[in-house]
DNA sequence: AGAATCTAGTTGCAAAAAGAGACCACATCA
DNA sequence: TGATGTGGTCTCTTTTTGCAACTAGATTCT
């Protein structure tokens, strides 16, 4: 990730990738809840140079995604522990497992299967619903303005709306 | 992204990283989501260079993800669509909006709301759930082989699971 | 005690990728 | 005919990556 001012945009979507939209940065978060914690492990699993890894670690525990944590009672042992922040990703990287099992690898070729530890049961697709539970499809949702929108933003939300009114709309259906 | 071998992993998510995983994709997708679809719209709505959006939607394209559609009634113009693949995003990207919500922006402080655009109503943030429907907690999650799980997989995944009921296990919980 | 080893990196260098901006081909519009 | 708009490509410079060697503190082996 390059020195974009992320930090400085006004949507959620570029400030969550501005802390973890590089390219090794998923990948070590899939290897974290994968339960991998120290640096020589994370080296060996993903196969990723050390100074990379080592500034993707650091990069993770600066924004609170991961916290580094001396566990060494002979010798210097660190782990890189999930934080309540980094296990909130949990939704997103299942999101993106199913999709890619979805699109990609296809039904029935699933390398992993997530699953309630205490049934053994699948869990189910993720999907967004409605406030009632109710599964909604992606042509009935809509953006609104969020109390933190920018002006830019609103402007921007105003012709989006605008648009997508003109394709529904038109006497057709 | 480099040319890692990621269609080789036996691992849904480093395959749909290899697919989004690129600093800029899933920002591009943002605006496609946002009714983006024209090159030079990309280009001033994300400040990106030339030459590494033409790649980037190529990618896309490549993979699935967007359509190149010409819609020159009057000299070239070309739409990059979503795809059914590439609308299936949705809920990825909803999950890391929230995410970015909670964690970066905090509560309150949100952009733009996803709702339903019948009613207005905002949708419920995304959860994973049981297939009856109730929300569960990463703690009660676990991973599980898949019918395509490789052997190298079955193997991390064992060690994984034996170090996961040592930890919860001990005749403590 | 001294040597080898293990962990967790840092440093230096070559190759690859990104960013900026000029340039281009084709088509329409005035 | 000339100006303008679209959708790029080409070239050059700056950054980032990957690889390998090296370091530093602590432990274990003999």
């Amino acid at each position: 990730m390059r020195q974009r001012n992320w930090n400085q945009e006004n949507c959620s979507v570029a400030r969550a990738l501005g802390v973890l939209g590089d390219t090794w940065t998923l990948l070590i978060l899939r290897e974290a809840f994968f339960g991998t914690r120290r640096f020589a492990d994370f080296e060996a699993r993903l196969a990723i140079s050390k100074n990379v890894l080592s500034q993707r670690l650091q990069h993770l525990v600066d924004h609170g995604v991961l916290e580094k944590i001396d566990v060494g009672r002979h010798g210097p042992r660190f782990e890189y522990r999930l934080t309540h922040m980094g296990k909130d990703l949990t939704t997103v990287l299942t999101a993106l497992r199913q999709w890619g099992d979805r699109w990609i690898l296809g039904e029935g070729n699933e390398p992993l299967i997530v699953v309630d530890r205490t049934t053994g049961e699948p869990i189910e697709p993720v999907r967004i619903r409605r406030s009632d539970g109710s599964p909604i499809g992606p042509r009935e949702l809509e953006l609104r303005a969020g109390p933190g929108a920018s002006e830019e933003t609103r402007e921007r939300l105003e012709a989006y709306l605008e648009k997508r009114s003109a394709k529904t709309d038109p006497r057709k259906g």
